[in-house]
DNA sequence: TTGAAAGCGCTACCAT
DNA sequence: ATGGTAGCGCTTTCAA
């Protein structure tokens, strides 16, 4: 197997130094135009590619960011699409400046980020971690620039990227109380009540729903807390729990695929999507407006997420200015045929 | 900002030479257990980390493999959680042998995959490409180990990941038939008729529909093939082209994606499935079993696809013996409740 | 405008 | 069992 052209090789040929060679490559002018001619010209003719290790060896920047997954119990990253749209997003941004992208599940229980040391990351994005996680101290020695993305993190010295997640909730729960009804079931996710002030996104929107309760005089109850996994299995099973509470006529799941579990299994039980039970979801998966009846939930643009995240997080890198460092995106509620007037 | 720690400032600590360091880190054994020890306490102490970069700068082995993934028109992945389940399976294989790995969406026109030699990446999974593509030339000339997964390339010397593609779609077929179905529509994605044998899955596919076909005496008739993209949207706008088509009675999908939009229309249109229409998708998608109806599809296991394709590829890096070079996982009609009788 | 050379952090060979 | 050192391919300073 020949051994791969190095910038050497391609000094040689041109009988420049390999210095000259590098002034090329990195355009740092100060060469001749003519002479800069030729060595591109030899460039191309050897197929020579530059050794970005070596470079990286030598400037300690890689062009390489990471991107870090929570993983569930087997070791597996989480099977909602959202993460796939996410990272459409990032991996685009990222590719448009020239970066790639490391994708990583961690375990936030026994991660200790070696790789970004190890691999000499540039950059981090880290998805869906909480105040008072393990991980916040870790990532803090790392000492590289970072974005959170739905992670809620108090202290403003934090690049974030967010959503209007109260308002979101706010927006969802008005809606529902708008048609009527006031018995609402959520589905926060997998979360003791007193635990949510500490996941972040799941205790905004939980705020959001109380908010939007408190404005209709309507008083709060925690028994319509369904505590389950956020997923469709999740949601699938909420609804047993869901028909054993009083009076429920709405369902607000803080996730789609948690809405479209709760659609399986009222329309097994033979319960009427909306007429007798009006359910709303969140996030506004592509696949949301194909299911049947179509669902009703507050929108977020998620590949505008992911790329709102890698070009803050390129730019902290890059020593850009950035405007601000916590950003939230905004939501929108989309009406569609899960939800209708309380029957009563 | 201080300095990051080197493997000198281990070795000086210790009293040893970056040799033994570098012995004891790579466990290369021939170190006293005692400094051995010793050094490991240290390490700990200062909390040192390998530099990997300058490692693979030495033993050209980066430890680091590339998944590439062909993007769409706006250079935007393919929004089809198939690929999300497929990454899943790679990135939890590679994981847990300490691989890390580099996602990339890449135009197919014109990717040169400077990145594979810049990176010193190890390996390559490659998505969905085809014989004759312009990729295959320059992906040979890499010269590193590769993993093709649903590829169908006709060399034996090729490392593939398929399915049993034509089975699958011959059992869907003939399941459709033992229904009473012979009109059935199929939606093979974007690719002329005359193409199809250019694009191995949806060829095969094909060639499995027309295998069921024959066997039961029924007529090709390639008026059935209806030509729109792999996807919800495409699914949907099939279906008035199909309800132009005389006597269609049952639509089989290559894709749980393409179905499902063919279930919107179906239903916006008020065509009963599966009452008129039967409908039967390819993927089992984990949403799958939860649209209404449950789709009906020929099931394979997606995240084990991505196991199996890392696992292949890293046997490979390894130099472990590969008792066969073309792996084709099992497929399994899935019976659920947008399939029956035809209603002739 | 160009070149010589140091050195990034590490591994691996050869000595001791 | 341990150490000295060349050198991986590149960038960068300094000198010419």
């Amino acid at each position: 197997m020949k051994k791969d052209i190095s910038i050497v090789d391609v000094a040689e040929e041109a009988g420049v130094s390999i210095a000259t060679v590098s002034n090329v490559i990195n355009q740092k002018g100060r060469v001749s135009e003519k002479t800069r001619k030729k060595i591109l010209q030899i460039i191309d003719n050897l197929g020579y590619t530059p050794n970005l290790t070596a470079r990286n060896l030598k400037t300690r920047r890689s062009d390489l960011i990471g991107m870090v997954i929570p993983v569930m119990k087997p070791g597996r990253m989480q099977d909602n699409p959202f993460y796939w749209d996410l990272l459409a997003g990032v991996e685009e941004g990222a590719r448009d400046r020239r970066f790639h992208i490391i994708l990583m599940g961690i375990d936030e229980a026994t991660e200790t980020f070696s790789f970004v040391k190890e691999r000499q990351l540039d950059g981090l994005i880290v998805v869906g971690t909480n105040e008072g996680s393990q991980v916040i101290e870790r990532l803090n020695k790392l000492n590289i620039p970072i974005v959170f993305v739905d992670s809620y993190l108090a202290s403003d010295e934090y690049y974030q990227v967010c959503l209007e997640d109260r308002y979101g909730s706010y927006c969802a729960t008005k809606y529902l109380i708008e048609l009527g009804h006031s018995k609402i079931a959520i589905l926060t996710g997998e979360v003791p009540e007193d635990q949510l002030p500490n996941y972040g996104v799941l205790h905004e929107r939980w705020l959001g729903y109380k908010d939007a309760l408190a404005e209709a005089g309507i008083a709060y109850d925690s028994q319509m807390i369904i505590q389950l996994p956020t997923s469709l299995e999740g949601g699938y099973r909420s609804v047993d729990r869901i028909l054993q509470l009083t009076d429920v006529t709405a369902v607000f799941s803080f996730s789609d695929v948690g809405a479209m579990g709760v659609l399986k299994r009222m329309k097994e039980l033979g319960k009427k999507v909306p007429e007798e039970y009006s359910v709303i979801g969140f996030d506004n998966l592509f696949i949301s407006n194909y299911t049947s009846p179509t669902l009703t939930t507050v929108a977020q643009d998620i590949v505008q997420k992911g790329k709102a995240a890698v070009t803050m997080l390129l730019d902290q890198i890059d020593g850009n200015h950035i405007p601000q460092r916590k950003v939230s995106l905004s939501v929108d509620v989309v009406e569609r045929e899960t939800t209708g007037p309380c029957k009563w």
